[in-house]
DNA sequence: GATCATCGTCGATGCGCTTCGACGGGGACC
DNA sequence: GGTCCCCGTCGAAGCGCATCGACGATGATC
């Protein structure tokens, strides 16, 4: 495999100079710089990564650190992951994959073996354990979630609060007569996952400033059968408009589904409003009106804060909290007062 | 951050002897060994993993190639790579996650800056640009999924033959008059997945065996409405009991609503076998008959390959070829012959 | 009791790169 | 014409570890 050394003495030049060839970080002629780039794509050099991270201290690898495990929500975890992989990519980076279900004392390797320069953590929950730990360590820490007590991290996420907003103020400006919330997932519920509540809050807040009546149905778990139960407990033979607010990509489809089975109508004796991606949102059957809640957003901005940390070296910090805006887009489940119903 | 020198001056004892602690490489007395260890403890050193690889010329680092992008199936993806970073762990080894969007360059990437000890290529197509570039690494590659050509590259996957097999034969032994393929989604298809193709040939070789008609209806999308259109297309109102194959965990749920709201009853009037997860089965609504298509197993498996290949260095080679057995386990959409029909 | 292997430890070297200080050779400037 | 300075390059010194040869101290062997 060939060395730095191998093309400095075949582009006639000190090893060193190769060196700033590649950094940049001393000026360098435009004759020596074509003769040290020719003679590297002739030989087929490449920077020997474990040399790199021992001399220049620093890996150019983010540590990602995904919640596995039988309690995780696999589902929606991938568009993640996958948009901070080309993220960094996109700096020169690598992403070393670790899994939650290490523990704490996977944050306390990733920084003392040196195996990354920035870390960043995903599915945080309210009152989570790797936090303490991820505030102690030298290495900047990105959250995705926003935790109770961040302990000063930088944390990224959709405004939840602001999506419940959203999509509560549409359905009171739209002449409904009452607004149903399905819920989260019993699972997301359990394990405390701050957003559940920012949302549910907020949704509850916005309803009854507009005074709305609200219910909150939940939890209600993504299948048919779950679906089924929570539109029964929704209450829609009352007469009137209802506003049914959908939270998770993954109960859209199947909340809709049994909606129709159970003889109602989408967009005209009931207003469907999820809270998912709009890939889902478009989708699904019937495309539904939605408050996009896009993870690969939140993902760009995670990847954007880490490179603000791992440039600035604490210089400009970047935001305690970002959070990505959503937005709503009417779709064809949105009914309007005063239409005939079904 | 401590280092091995650390170490020794507090143990009293030379660099090198650390270094032998830890690697055991060479005969340690009890004594030394203790007051090392201790050492090593009180300061909390951990080896710098950069230091190590390129001193030993091992990064304890698996690369793990993943088809993310719009075309990839992003479903089930995750147990897969759950299942490879927790495996590999066991060995103290670490994950390097890559987008297979960057192409093959990307190998040549991992191997040339020595990223990794071994490489792990996920969602292999028959005919895969990578693979070429793939044999010829001098770090060892171990494909998930078998390619018209491995290129002698050792592959991992699950059996889909058999599984076809097992499904068709099933059927044929318990009195259905028909079997109908629901085939796996286009997406997989134009891709030109090999399973595909494995699955298919083998399902229609084994009804043909059984002097059985049989009938593949596909591609079916995994959606309610592309699972309407299948059950549509699969002729069910015909006289006689119906096998039906639904390929692919995600369509399984869909196809089963589907039936239900044409008016049929799994178990009794049809049978519905999946080829899916042994959990989607049991977590469907009904419960499917299913054989079981277990991304953790193949996992598993390919983590073996690849210490296999690590320890031996080309001494005791793995198969070129190998293949996870599938189960099949009846649940309660097995309908019998002769039972009498809706 | 001299010889020799074996065990346990040490010192030195090098992995391939980054970075620092040094230095020769031009201009620019007085 | 000399001084100063900056540009572009070089040599050397590590980064923290693994590994090799060396070597003193045992114990075994005849």
């Amino acid at each position: 495999m060939p060395t730095s050394k191998d093309v400095a003495r075949l582009a006639g030049v000190s090893q060193s100079t190769v060196s700033y060839v590649m950094s940049g970080k001393r000026p360098i002629s435009e004759e020596v710089r074509r003769r040290v780039e020719e003679a590297m794509a002739e030989i087929g050099f490449q920077p020997n990564a474990g040399a790199r991270a021992l001399a220049g201290r620093r890996t150019s690898v983010v540590g990602l650190v995904v919640p596995f495990g039988p309690s995780a929500d696999t589902t929606g975890l991938l568009p993640f992951v996958e948009t901070i992989a080309t993220g960094v990519r996109e700096h020169d980076y690598d992403v070393l994959l670790v899994t939650a279900d290490e523990g704490p004392s996977a944050l306390t390797r990733l920084e003392g073996r040196r195996l990354c320069d920035a870390i960043v953590l995903m599915e945080i929950e309210a009152h989570d354990p790797r936090i303490e730990v991820a505030a102690s360590l030298r290495v900047p820490v990105v959250l995705i979630g926003v935790p109770q007590d961040p302990r000063g991290l930088p944390c990224v996420d959709v405004d939840f609060a602001e999506a419940a907003r959203l999509a509560v103020t549409e359905l009171a400006g739209s002449g409904h007569d009452r607004v149903v919330v399905l819920g989260h997932p019993a699972e997301a519920v359990l394990r405390d996952v701050n957003y559940v509540r920012r949302f549910t809050d907020s949704a509850l807040a916005t309803a009854h400033d507009a005074g709305l009546p609200y219910e909150v149905v939940g939890p209600v778990e993504p299948t048919p059968l779950g679906a089924e139960r929570a539109v029964e407990a929704a209450g829609l033979d009352r007469p009137g408009l209802t506003g049914v607010v959908v939270a998770g990509t993954a109960a859209v489809q199947p909340v809709l589904t049994a909606l129709v089975r159970a003889g109602h109508h989408p967009g005209r004796d009931v207003t469907v409003m999820g809270v998912c991606t709009d890939a889902a949102a478009a989708a699904a059957e019937p495309p539904v009106t939605n408050v996009s809640l896009e993870p690969r957003d939140v993902s760009r901005l995670a990847v954007r804060t880490v490179f603000r940390l791992l440039d600035a070296e604490g210089a400009d910090a970047p935001p305690d909290v970002a959070l990505v805006t959503p937005r709503l887009t009417h779709r064809s489940t949105t009914a309007r007062a005063g239409a005939p119903a079904a």
